[in-house]
DNA sequence: GCATGGCATGTAACCGATTACATCGACCCG
DNA sequence: CGGGTCGATGTAATCGGTTACATGCCATGC
């Protein structure tokens, strides 16, 4: 818009997709020769102050940019990391993507995001169609062995599990500590009185479901109390159905541990319609500290875990291990475990007749509301 | 795993790099030229079946998988859209990232994806880095005009642009009929019996908010009536907080239309922690139709914008441009209008005394929980 | 005055695919 | 039996970068 551009660009109003610049076009229009242009590009080797300048001025003129592709071909490496999701839903999603966006523009990576597989095939498909055009890989898959999955594939790039406990096998991974979690919201309630503590779990053959499950049954087990299960697929919906059959059983428990805050949700839901109340009938924990656990009245106690976080853990992680395999080092295979960390808020809250902590739930509540 | 497989890819359990194995590779082990690998590998050109069989055998003992960037660079494409997204939350992000992946994957590209972008610089330095990796580009921006900042990029690639209403500029687009809903709901708490239908606006600047902020204004006067407004940023604690201050209002009003469903949740546990009830005390409607809507207690009648499908229709519509621009075509610059669709649930149900289409919301809810 | 070293630059060989064109048989038709 | 067609294949140019190596120049040190 300002005065004086009348440049090439924007040559009238075709619209023809004219050829964008190539190396050489900058290079002859700056009467250099391409070596001096891609060095000036690229900071590397010496370039006198005036040449610097007389390409810049072309790159601008043509308004050039380098082509990927080509680029990756002579470098061997596409500065770009693959993602290959299951179907996640809502928060988890986007608050993974975020973290993974963070950590990747920070170091110039590009995200190719792959989502939505649920099967052992398409993981596969998406895995093959990736290969060539990515230096990694962040996979996450709960259904599914990951090792056995990136199997061939790691040793072509560096591959990063996400989620599901303990990858054992070759591939490096990030895990979440979600057995210990549940065991400690399990404490929780118990130590909150709750003689009858109820689990409303997640689907079976799901590697977090069976982690809480598990971790559940320790805590129960440690004091002394026995399990009540009724099974949920994570949803709303599920945890709502859930809770119902729960309060049909009889000995009715006196506190609910659901597998993840959207079905603690739905439970909630179904304890105030039969007119209990929360937490003095039934007291309930959820799992992931989603926004919306603190909104809920009574916000809702759960294990928080910062799915961003986890995300640019991942592509660290990922971003190490693909300077280190350029540097022919040994990808180290272990583990990283994230601790979930337990929110008390009001949903369990006065389960255990008031006490000291009094203040801290209420006063995070008054803040987010 | 079977017998015989003395390959060179599982070489010994090295973590070392081997390098890949490329087209050349492939020929010289089949006893073929580069050309007929080519050839079958695209389906393309006359092949024997004796040849095929060869070269397919040798790909899958190679493992071979062609080089992405250096068939970019012969065939001048990637293969592969770019996504720019802003900051976006929850369902609607992992929504609309489901329904691009899955018309990616249809269509056998990928997406770059690139999100939380808020302020222009960034989104031009996303551009700017995806220039010459991607065939095309779908951007949402709600706070800058689209046109402007695809503006020299829409020359080199083509462009949709998605949400906020029409994108006048050049560029293609998607957008919902943001005015349009938001004064159709309104209506409806108005038929309802509404006297005083207050709004909870989203942020100023941002397109959507202001579109359906129009569209509401545009309800209240056609029915004569003013209007009252309150601000919030599309979070629900904003929604929460908005509603406290319209309940201080005086005179109150009877029925309250949210700019999106976040923030009529905020506000639904506002009227119920005041001991109003929905919806004879106060009406409430959102906009979105996030899963979460139906689920509520009462349910929520919300504008229904299918997400998915916006994302899904903005890929088609850019995959459409991205092959005509191959044919030379000029890229038609018009706007694609996706209506919303009013869901009518509890909080606005028995607001007008019962009436005619009373089972559908029932029934709805029944299925939903 | 001449060798030496270092800086600035250019030349050309890669990277790994696609594909236009050439080649070579076999087969068909007149 | 010669010319033409068609099918299968190979050769080599090309895409747009990077970079090892060669070159030319100037200043320095003896």
């Amino acid at each position: 818009m300002g005065l004086g551009d009348h440049r090439v660009t924007t040559s009238s109003s075709r619209g023809r997709p004219l050829k964008p610049a190539t190396i050489r076009d900058v290079a002859s229009r700056a009467a250099v020769s391409v070596a001096s242009v891609s060095r000036v590009l690229n900071g590397a080797g010496p370039v006198a102050l005036e040449t610097r300048d007389r390409v810049m001025e072309a790159v601008r003129e043509l308004s050039y940019v380098p082509h990927s592709g080509a680029r990756s071909l002579s470098m061997r490496r596409t500065d770009t990391v693959g993602v290959i999701l299951p179907d996640l839903h809502g928060e988890f999603f986007s608050e993974l993507i975020r973290g993974l966006d963070r950590a990747a523009r920070e170091r110039g990576l590009h995200l190719l995001v792959s989502s939505s597989h649920d099967d052992e095939a398409e993981v596969e498909a998406a895995l093959g169609s990736m290969r060539g055009r990515v230096d990694g890989i962040i996979i996450m898959s709960p259904h599914l062995d990951p090792a056995a999955v990136a199997g061939g594939m790691a040793r072509s790039v560096p591959v990063v599990a996400l989620s599901g406990d303990g990858g054992r096998g070759d591939v490096a991974g990030i895990g979440i500590d979600n057995a210990g979690g549940a065991r400690a919201i399990t404490a929780h309630l118990i130590e909150g009185g709750a003689r009858c503590v109820a689990h409303i779990r997640g689907p079976r053959g799901h590697s977090e479901a069976e982690a809480r499950m598990a971790g559940y049954a320790a805590g129960v087990a440690e004091a002394g109390q026995t399990t009540m299960v009724e099974s949920g697929d994570f949803t709303q919906a599920s945890g709502y159905r859930a809770m119902h059959a729960l309060l049909e059983r009889n000995p009715r428990p006196d506190a609910v541990f659901a597998a993840n805050d959207t079905m603690a949700i739905g439970a909630l839901l179904a304890i105030r319609e039969a007119g209990l109340r929360l937490p003095e009938d039934i007291a309930l924990g959820g799992f992931d500290d989603v926004p919306m656990a603190a909104l809920l009245r009574p916000a809702l106690t759960t294990m928080r875990i910062s799915i961003a976080e986890l995300g640019e853990r991942a592509l660290a992680r990922l971003a190490g291990a693909i300077q280190s395999r350029r540097a022919a080092a040994p990808a180290d295979a272990d583990v990283e475990i994230v601790r979930p960390l337990l929110v008390v808020r009001q949903s369990t809250f006065n389960h255990r007749q008031g006490g000291g902590q009094s203040p801290a739930p209420f006063s995070e509540e008054r803040q987010a509301a």
